[in-house]
DNA sequence: ATGGTCGTTGCACGA
């Protein structure tokens, strides 16, 4: 199976970059974030054409979370299932996918460690890791994949100096990735590359891609199974590149059957 | 040191 994730900030701005892309690499599944769409506006009917079925949970100009899958797609679950109120943000849905528990999930930005969004950016991330908890074992075939807005180490950012204080690399955020891998999820890009500066998002400013100034904040996430038959993992910065790009490149993993 | 670019919507704000 050849799954990926792509933040593509605005599927209604990306959708004939996604078409193209998908048409050349044809991922079996394919996570998006910041779809800002509203629910009913996904257009399912695109994806249909290239052989995809989708599921898309979506709120209308903000967030906005899918998965594309030509492998099966049933049980959806729009949000957490973990007992507790809806999130009042469009950030996580779940599918299965030719026998893999997929998540995709958009975690809150944070903005600034004093801003309540970063308050409810780290109550975000306890509760996905309740979520699995309660939904699925670390025995299970699972896959949570999706823009983390967290740099697991200081090899995920361009300049670690440049980060003191800030989101995106905090200890508690950091340790709140690291509670889902004590769970048992494994960061399986890092697990196979080691070297710095293999980044998944740069500023649309400044040049940032051209100046490799970026961050790895795009992550796949899978159990122990997962792990075992992921064989090879890329970014594909040519996403990246070209006219009307996103701002963060797809990530992709294949596993072996 | 500062600002820069896109996306949304509507002329500001989030990332």
């Amino acid at each position: 199976m050849r799954l990926a994730t792509w933040n593509v900030n605005s599927l209604r701005a990306r959708l004939p970059r996604v078409q193209e892309w998908m048409a050349d690499v044809r991922p079996d599944v394919l996570c998006m974030q910041e779809t800002k769409l509203a629910e009913d506006a996904f257009p399912h009917m695109a994806f249909t054409e290239l052989g995809y079925e989708t599921v898309h949970h979506g709120q209308g100009q903000w967030n906005g979370v899918a998965i594309a899958s030509r492998v099966g797609l049933t049980d959806e679950v729009r949000g957490f299932a973990d007992g507790g109120e809806a999130d009042p943000e469009a950030r996580l849905v779940t599918a299965t996918c030719g026998g893999v528990r997929v998540s995709s999930v958009y975690v809150p930005n944070g903005r600034a460690l004093d801003n309540d969004h970063y308050t409810y950016k780290l109550a975000w991330m306890k509760r996905l890791l309740a979520h699995l908890e309660r939904n699925q074992k670390p025995s299970d075939t699972v896959v949570v994949a999706g823009d983390f807005n967290i740099a697991p180490d200081d090899r995920d950012v361009y300049d670690p100096k440049k980060f003191v204080g800030k989101t995106h690399v905090s200890q508690a955020e950091r340790d709140s990735l690291v509670a889902l891998e004590n769970w048992g999820l494994v960061d399986v890009f890092r697990r196979l590359h080691d070297q710095d500066r293999l980044f998944s998002w740069w500023d649309y400013r400044s040049g940032d891609f051209h100046q490799g100034r970026g961050m790895r904040i795009d992550l796949v996430m899978v159990s122990a199974s997962v792990a075992d038959r992921t064989r090879w993992t890329i970014v594909d910065r040519n996403a990246r590149k070209g006219q009307q790009p996103s701002d963060h490149a797809p990530v992709l993993v294949d596993i072996d059957d």
